[in-house]
DNA sequence: ATCAGAAATGAATGTGCGTCAAGTTTGACG
DNA sequence: CGTCAAACTTGACGCACATTCATTTCTGAT
């Protein structure tokens, strides 16, 4: 946020200190969330970590849900950038675009910081569609440009895509479904673009570097 | 339930109430959830409408969550029925599979008994799973061996399908997608079987019956 | 040094799920 | 028909926790 005249103005304590909060209250509840679980989390104790009254939580979240989104959207975040520095050498955006589903699906079943998480799909389905949406959107588009996807709508694919991509990181998570689905989930994720099953077969099949 | 005479005893006051007891609940939180949502429908409101003390809910089910499932359950099953009287004279199987995600897509977004239980996708989409998944599943196999999809795994198609539908119903219900995209949603959820765009626009295109 | 407004605090409040000790109903059996 | 143990019902209550709000503390402009 810069002034008119392109200088910031000195940073006061008041500032200062609601930045400091408002990480340490995002962090806090990262670390208690992703330990035992949303709702298991308590704001009493998420403030006491971040060394805060229970009170000032309000100041920077409505409520505990939107804290909750909060910490979802640093995770997502996160991820959107680990996957965009592994991809940004590939230059297939289709296979940019199947590469991330993959390891957005691996890192949800995978990593202890995401498993916690999976509960209230709809909640999380929105975070990802607006934190990674950004970059998996535009690789939707520049692969329908160069003729590899079919997809007219790439907003609406991948809104469709972070559901039934949630829905099967909490499926795999609860004992639904086996990991060893996970092939093949990417492999019907990737029909949704509407290359039909055989395309997306060999596609999801090529090496790949490790994530 | 018969015994090995092929008899069955006859039903005792105890057993009778006991019937009445759980589709009273059953058909009160389905009133009361269905009006107010879920969260808002508190137990005492529901036993209070089934004639039946408090505490005696959880003799027949464990928690809140577990009557919510059962009143899902009994709406699945009914919208089921419903598809299926309607499609049984099609004789395309793909057809049939098309018409019934889109009434299910229909009725979440319209039917305001729905509308109100479309949070806790994980949960719903499960139910869905369940409950449609006799017919769903059904359909998907008779498709790929007429030739029309190219499933290998329904189950796992299915699964996919449920949490993309409840999360594009909740998303919609929601203002996130407009109304008027349940067409091209419909496409793209026929496109996980595999048979690319094109033949999943022609396939969502035909003529059918209203529902 | 003063002071008005912004921010922080944490004890108190409200809510509602689920429990449980006490009371009621049931039906097998003598 | 009377007895009785088991099964079922009941609703007041415990308790956990998100959220509120009256009070206190801090901030920086004058």
């Amino acid at each position: 946020m810069t002034n008119i005249d392109g200088f910031s103005p000195p940073e006061g304590r008041v500032a200062r200190r609601q930045r400091r909060n408002r990480e340490a209250l995002v962090s806090a509840a990262r670390d208690v969330m992703t330990d035992k679980g949303v709702e298991a989390a308590t704001m009493l104790e998420i403030a006491e970590r971040a060394d805060v009254g229970a009170g000032t939580i309000y100041n920077y979240f409505k409520s505990k849900d939107e804290l909750a989104i909060a910490v979802l959207e640093t995770l997502m975040h996160e991820l959107g950038l680990r996957i965009e520095k592994v991809t940004d050498t590939f230059d297939d955006p289709a296979q940019v675009y199947a590469y991330g589903i993959r390891a957005v699906l691996d890192t949800a079943i995978t990593d202890v910081r995401w498993t916690q998480m999976l509960n209230r799909s709809e909640v999380i389905a929105d975070a990802m569609f607006r934190v990674m949406g950004h970059f998996a959107i535009r690789d939707l588009r520049l692969a329908s440009q160069a003729g590899r996807f079919e997809v007219s709508n790439a907003d609406l694919v991948w809104r469709l895509t972070t559901h039934a991509l949630v829905g099967a990181g909490h499926a795999i998570t609860t004992g639904k479904l086996p990991a060893s689905a996970s092939d093949q989930i990417i492999v019907r994720l990737l029909c949704m673009t509407g290359i039909g099953a055989n395309a997306a077969v060999e596609l999801s099949a090529r090496p790949r570097p490790a994530f």
